[in-house]
DNA sequence: CGCGGGTTTGATGATGCTCAAGCCCGGTGG
DNA sequence: CCACCGGGCTTGAGCATCATCAAACCCGCG
């Protein structure tokens, strides 16, 4: 239940058994079914996510009502509204899952106080959103400075794991740009 | 000479006076004319800089050589290339000021050094790192679902203090477009 | 006075969007 | 076993937005 979770935490900091028994406490498992909402757009995000296994994703709806996919998060990853989640505010993302899930959830109380009893995982935390940033930088960085096509390449090579179980329209929606556009851009490379 | 970073991190944590000395040692001020380099393509970032005075902004430059905006930095702002720091391996941000500036630089052997000594910065860094999130986020979510004139509104409303001091022609680059479409997009409004 | 940085304007063109139709394929129910 | 349905993908025609390139303008400053 705690494999996935633990694995991750390892790979940044260590920890003792006891740590790890204190800390997995503070997770509440949830399956989801694929279609599933995990937070929808107006609501209070109460917990974090980390996926156990299965496939989430997080998005806005615009005025037009067409979806814009800020985040996939596939097994070992995060996800949430962070915002919603820290203000405890109605948040302006929608989250389901792509595919059945399993998801281990936690509470902003629950967050604070696994700090306080395990104070590595500050460090954990740290990292994580180190690597977030560097990542959302360069994400920014590419649709400022690349092509349709380059950011469709880029994609396939950075994320072939979600290339392969995602529908493309989706990841259209996550590059920024419609599923025709898309579309005429694999058929222009097999071509 | 720290007023600004000192006010800064009292905004979110409490520091004592033995805690701001044992801080503040660490920080080395360094004073950057306009137009002067902080970090170069390429290169090694072996510095985080808090701004103190002054503006910054970090860039990447494309393959025909257009200038594409990160990040810019005022009083109370922190810059770097985040990968190239913690990798400390080199970067693919040019960073560069924008008018005369003062700043605080802090290695990481500094910083990690600062962290131990004063852990409270532990709990200071996590809270600068999650807005920036939340604000990148946000920037990306702006990026997928607005036309350039909402992008361009929704800065000026959001960022009047950047917005007066920094040229036309960067505020586009900041938000992805050209300057010459920034400037049909003022001529529309001021009709 | 002339220079340089910044901004504006116009003509033209590329990139990607919209809307509409059709196809493919796997799943479901008769 | 076949018919149908729906989700996803493709294709085409026309169009909107924004980029490009070139020229001119504006203005503060040496």
């Amino acid at each position: 239940m705690f494999e996935i979770l633990l694995k991750n935490i390892n790979t940044k900091v260590t920890l003792t058994t006891d740590e790890e028994a204190s800390l997995t406490s503070f997770f509440h498992s949830k399956k989801l079914r694929k279609r599933q909402y995990f937070l929808q757009e107006g609501d209070v995000c109460k917990h974090l996510a980390f996926v156990e296994k299965g496939l989430l994703r997080s998005y806005t709806i615009d005025e037009k009502g067409i979806e814009h996919i800020l985040q996939f998060a596939l097994e070992g990853w995060w996800i949430s509204d962070l915002y919603s989640f820290y203000a405890q505010q109605p948040g302006t993302y929608t989250i389901d899952a792509l595919e059945d899930s399993e998801i281990l959830t936690l509470s902003l109380a629950d967050f604070e106080e696994m700090l306080l009893k395990v104070p590595k995982m500050e460090r954990y935390i740290r990292i994580l959103m180190q690597n977030n940033i560097i990542a959302s930088n360069n994400r920014v960085s590419c649709s400022l400075s690349f092509t349709a096509e380059q950011k469709y390449l880029k994609f396939t090579e950075a994320f072939p794991d979600i290339f392969n179980r995602v529908p493309q329209h989706m990841i259209a929606s996550f590059l920024g740009f419609t599923k025709e556009t898309l579309s005429r851009i694999r058929a222009k490379r097999t071509s």
